[in-house]
DNA sequence: CTGAAAGCGCTTACAG
DNA sequence: CTGAAAGCGCTTACAG
């Protein structure tokens, strides 16, 4: 490997001129510079990564850990994080926690060790609240981790935009079926969703509101709209809101099994914006996380922090109206 | 931070001792070993990376590229190796190469930057041949990257055994919907499917086999079932294998909405086994890759060998016989 | 078996 | 504005 010595001496300088140079200290006279500049094109000079990190204590890397990089969502938010970090030149480390908190611990622990930039961690659910003490800034994202300060979806608004795009239609008996209780991201969901409902009922016609928990995924989505659309055809819902888009998707497997045209007879919504839910028929109305903006908020609130203690912070998501839903039959 | 000589100092021994312990070294008396021992534990000390980096000239990380993180089969792919890597105490950086070649040799240059242990790629699907030179091992998963060493499904002997399942079904009237002829994929999985067809079609009944090229995603696995289906009864395929999962999802839809029974009517097979072929209604019949092993493979291929040239190896997937697929109508 | 010392390749006060 | 030198925290021949 060729190293600022080889470069210093082809260029006919200083060590220290070449690092400065490198450093775009602008202090070194144009001529010195170009000299060095030339010097490091000819002889194709790497700097050492690990050098320079000893030296400065600061690593180019953020450590990025999901519950799991398979589920679609933390995997959009993984390519943002990663195309984000390297807008600042930095490099992502992935790791997976599979939701379980003892291995999420070990995983903080492995990616501190490289001292990286900075830590984003998307919590496993139901974490421990153990303090690691590092100098390393930490946020979490989507699904608060510790007690680090949490970038996310505004899921409460983002449901309460459902709401009303469903009332809009004209919609007056409505169904949602939530994500589990348990969790902060199927609360918030739901409370966003319910609250603005009985908002609505309130100040304009009367609304009709049915939940049900499930699950997030498929099968859960698919048996909770059996049931509710099993009802007389005066007495089921016109509408229904789901806390995923996997739930949605088993929503509307069930109205075709049973007939029911969507959005004829039957308005269906889903939350998140997967991949899927451009592909159904109808394709599906939903809300698109702000992925994007997550990852970049969270690359530079760990740029821009020394340690943690920023404050937390809402992203505002975005409505995606497509065929699954329509006016109240 | 506390360092190699706050533990040297606290065990009352030279740092060089600290290290030998610390790496292993047999040589240490089992009595300067515990306090050294001892000493790491109440200290709470952590070794500076960067620094054993900087002198062993080697990291604990891997580099893995892939062309999109949010595909399911390259999510599952990472998930695997950074498993793997975890066995062996290496991390895991992450680059996405959006299937643009350009791009994919900037990510391989930022990623070998930090002199990792190895890196992993999952080359672009027109890549360049242009030749990189560094001392790292490289090995290609799934999809061969410049020219070196392949670790991959056995694409050709996966396909084959989907034609004998359906062959062995006793359909006599096949069709298949391949991938896109310009990816190497593609043209493997249409080949292992085909000739295995041809070998069985001039040993036992004749067999009459159409074939379809398409992309790999739903929209194209749906258009052509449709075509296919669309045929006489006496003529339309009992049985349509496709290249990818999501084709054959597409495929399932089609069948759906021209009211062909699954299996009943028409057998459906896919390829890749992601997560929804089990979700669906019947749940899909596929081939499940190899991710696991493969990661595994590619891990220890890097952790063994110097440099590359190392043999391609290609690993044997298994058939997921399930709902999709019955006996000839 | 243990310790003293050199050195990995950088960056950064500090002189000049 | 430039150079000489110290030092980041390790590991590893080399003496003893």
């Amino acid at each position: 490997m060729t190293t600022v010595k080889d470069v210093a001496r082809a260029a006919e300088v200083s060590v220290g001129t070449v690092s400065k140079v490198l450093s775009k200290d602008q202090t070194v006279k144009p001529a010195l510079r170009a000299r060095v500049l030339q010097a490091v094109e000819t002889l194709g000079y790497k700097p050492n990564l690990a050098a320079r990190a000893l030296r400065t204590n600061r690593v180019s890397m953020f450590g990025l850990i999901v519950p799991d990089i398979t589920n679609p969502f933390f995997a959009q938010l993984a390519k943002n994080i990663e195309a984000e970090a390297g807008q600042v030149a930095h490099t992502v480390m992935l790791a997976n926690s599979d939701d379980d908190p003892e291995k999420e611990a070990q995983q903080v622990e492995t990616l501190l060790n490289q001292s990286p930039r900075g830590l984003i961690v998307v919590g496993a659910s139901r974490a421990a609240l153990r303090g690691i003490k590092t100098q390393v800034p930490i946020v979490s994202v989507d699904r608060r981790y510790g007690s680090y300060r949490l970038i996310s979806t505004d899921h409460q608004k983002a449901s309460a935009m459902v709401a009303d795009h469903f009332f809009g239609l004209g919609h007056r008996r409505i169904a949602y079926i939530s994500g589990p209780q348990s969790t902060e991201v199927g609360r918030l969901r739901k409370k966003g969703f319910c609250d603005r409902i009985s908002e609505l009922a309130t100040t304009g016609d009367p609304v009709s509101l049915v939940t049900r928990e499930g699950q997030f995924n498929y099968l859960s989505g698919e048996e909770n709209a059996y049931d509710l659309i099993g009802q007389a055809p005066d007495v089921r819902p016109t509408a229904i809101a789901a806390a995923s888009d996997q739930q949605a998707i088993g929503a509307l497997r069930a109205a075709r099994d049973v007939g029911l045209a969507v959005p004829g007879d039957l308005s269906i919504a889903g939350f998140d914006d997967i991949t899927l839910a451009g592909l159904v028929v109808p394709r599906l109305t939903t809300v698109a996380q702000p992925s994007g903006q997550i990852a970049k908020a969270a690359v530079h609130a760990l740029l821009e922090e020394a340690a943690d203690g920023g404050r937390d912070q809402v992203i505002a998501a975005q409505l995606e109206v497509r065929g699954s839903s329509g006016p109240a039959p």
